[in-house]
DNA sequence: TGTATTGTATTATTGTAAATAATACATTAA
DNA sequence: TTAATGTATTATTTACAATAATACAATACA
């Protein structure tokens, strides 16, 4: 369920908190979904049980998962998920598009590429190659 | 010329590198100018000259600017920066939005976040807020 | 020709944060 | 009571950025 990059810059529990938020987002894991004990999930990844419990605490502190001692850790409501998911991503999406109008990219240049990408589903697209 | 945040998580050396691409790019620095020394920059950012010499390096790695022993380091053709520049600014975007969708972003949002911000420059639309 | 300036390379050391290791404690369910 | 769960703590290891201190190589210039 949860696959690892160890190659990544990214900290381990960094990418499992992402993937967290996909799964949910992505109804893999739905509402009150019980997760992989802390242990559990440590030894099938072959990390230490400090290094998921960082993670799930992260996501507990945001709101995706519900973690009560002696029970488990659970999916919360995904509405929260969706939501951080979201914002984030628009969030993302944003400050891209304001640095490369800074930086001298062409709006209609951008917005072309959007609308290739995402509504057409031309995802050959690419502004920045000469067609032959 | 160069400004660092050491509050960042990114590296020192690639702050450096991603203000020069972001300098020649934004035609502050034109073709054969000359850098600064690297114990010059190093002297005047506080920091260690091999830190620079690493920025200075991998800029050259890509083409960025061409560095001669005894003579200095200089600006190579800005078209080569604006071409990184532009590749890599639309691999972000094209990715961002493809994981966007595959995680049930409506396109229809996407489209309209972005004509607004990049059309018409209204930067607080926020497509995640309710309106009251 | 020498001297200073430049880029480049090398080795060792330091500092920081992620990750591990090894426990211990608290709560819940059976 | 026992086992499984989450949580907390302390120490250690590891990886990598950054520093420190040199040394070497190529160029410019007086």
């Amino acid at each position: 369920m949860f696959v690892l990059d160890y190659r990544s810059k990214l900290p381990i529990y960094e990418q499992l908190q992402t993937q967290m938020l996909k799964l949910i987002v992505g109804g893999v894991l739905k509402e009150n979904d019980q997760l992989p004990a802390v242990r559990t999930l440590a030894m099938e990844l072959g990390v230490n049980p400090n290094t998921v419990q960082k993670a799930y605490a992260e996501c507990e502190r945001v709101g995706m998962i519900v973690s009560v001692t002696g029970k488990g850790s659970f999916v919360s409501n995904p509405a929260v998920s969706m939501q951080l998911y979201m914002r984030e991503k628009f969030k993302e999406l944003r400050n891209l598009i304001q640095e490369s109008l800074e930086y001298g990219l062409e709006p209609s240049m951008i917005i072309d590429a959007v609308s290739a990408w995402c509504e057409k589903g031309e995802w050959d697209y690419d502004p920045t190659q000469i067609s032959h």
